[in-house]
DNA sequence: ATACAGGTCTTAA
DNA sequence: TTAAGACCTGTA
């Protein structure tokens, strides 16, 4: 059990803020996420946040994954009520982070929320990974499943997806995976590899588009300048930003902002 | 009932 | 190059 403070870090802000689907809240102030092939339960307090696991694998899986050591106050305070309505939107969601996550696992999850609402997105990715996922015990002897493998997928038909309720995402799915099996994408090297590139290389898979590919390149490939394009934001940019939105004033992280502002559209209330 | 959810693909001008 | 139209499913 490992105990850490850090200010403008929510863990119900980052659950809530629809960049992982494999996050849940499962008592008050206590979360629970599966990735990287772990199951993980974290607390939070105030500012103090206490991860259920050794020291190991803090500094090794979780420490990266949630950007602990970034410090996100630069970016808020960058944000001045010049622009009213994005310090409204930045002060109500500067509890969020960026995560890292795992590059197959978002490829799969951003092909499924394509027209979909996140609610439906969560119950879609958990029937998959129960359907073709590894089944796993935490030591403590609670049951998880892992993301399945590319393999997994592959292997599944069109038909055997869609009794998942996948719909017409099922078969983007059995293509990607097949194209990632033959590695005609090869993941590791899109870790390597420009925004420009690698949004480029991943729009080559079925069923993945722009806004897609933004989404990967921003929640797995880390890359913080990306800013996917959805129908909220759409809006918001309509409404607020007639102009055009000011990019260079937040260059080198306009994909943070754009979180702030999906969460705000998502739960904020305004407009 | 009809519209809409973190869009993409196909087809046709 | 751009613009319809189709597409699974659950919820309001």
């Amino acid at each position: 059990m490992i105990k850490r403070t850090s200010c403008n870090f929510s863990i119900e802000q980052i659950c809530e803020s629809g960049q992982c689907f494999r996050m849940t809240r499962i008592e008050e102030n206590k979360y629970a996420v599966v990735a990287q092939g772990k199951y993980l339960e974290l607390e939070q307090k105030e500012e103090e946040i206490i991860f259920h696991c050794s020291e190991d694998e803090y500094t090794h899986v979780w420490e990266r994954y949630f950007d602990f050591n970034t410090d996100y106050k630069q970016f808020i305070e960058s944000v001045t009520n010049k622009d009213e309505y994005l310090y409204r939107a930045v002060q109500f969601g500067k509890g969020i982070r960026i995560l890292e996550q795992d590059i197959w696992e978002i490829i799969i999850s951003f092909i499924i929320s394509q027209q979909n609402n996140i609610k439906r997105i969560r119950k879609c990715i958990e029937t998959l990974c129960e359907t073709y996922g590894e089944k796993k015990y935490t030591a403590e002897g609670k049951l998880y499943y892992d993301f399945p493998t590319v393999s997994a997928l592959a292997n599944a038909t069109e038909e055997e997806l869609r009794a998942c309720n996948l719909g017409y995402r099922s078969k983007y799915i059995v293509n990607t995976a097949n194209s990632i099996k033959r590695n005609e994408v090869d993941l590791e090297s899109l870790k390597c590899m420009s925004y420009r590139a690698a949004r480029e290389t991943l729009m080559r898979l079925s069923g993945i588009g722009e806004k897609v590919a933004d989404c990967i390149c921003l929640f797995s490939l880390h890359h913080l300048d990306t800013f996917p394009v959805d129908t909220h934001i759409r809006k918001v940019l309509e409404q607020y930003y007639p102009k055009g939105f000011p990019y260079d004033t937040y260059m080198g992280y306009n994909g943070i902002i754009q979180q702030y502002i999906f969460y705000y559209d998502l739960k904020g209330g305004d407009r």
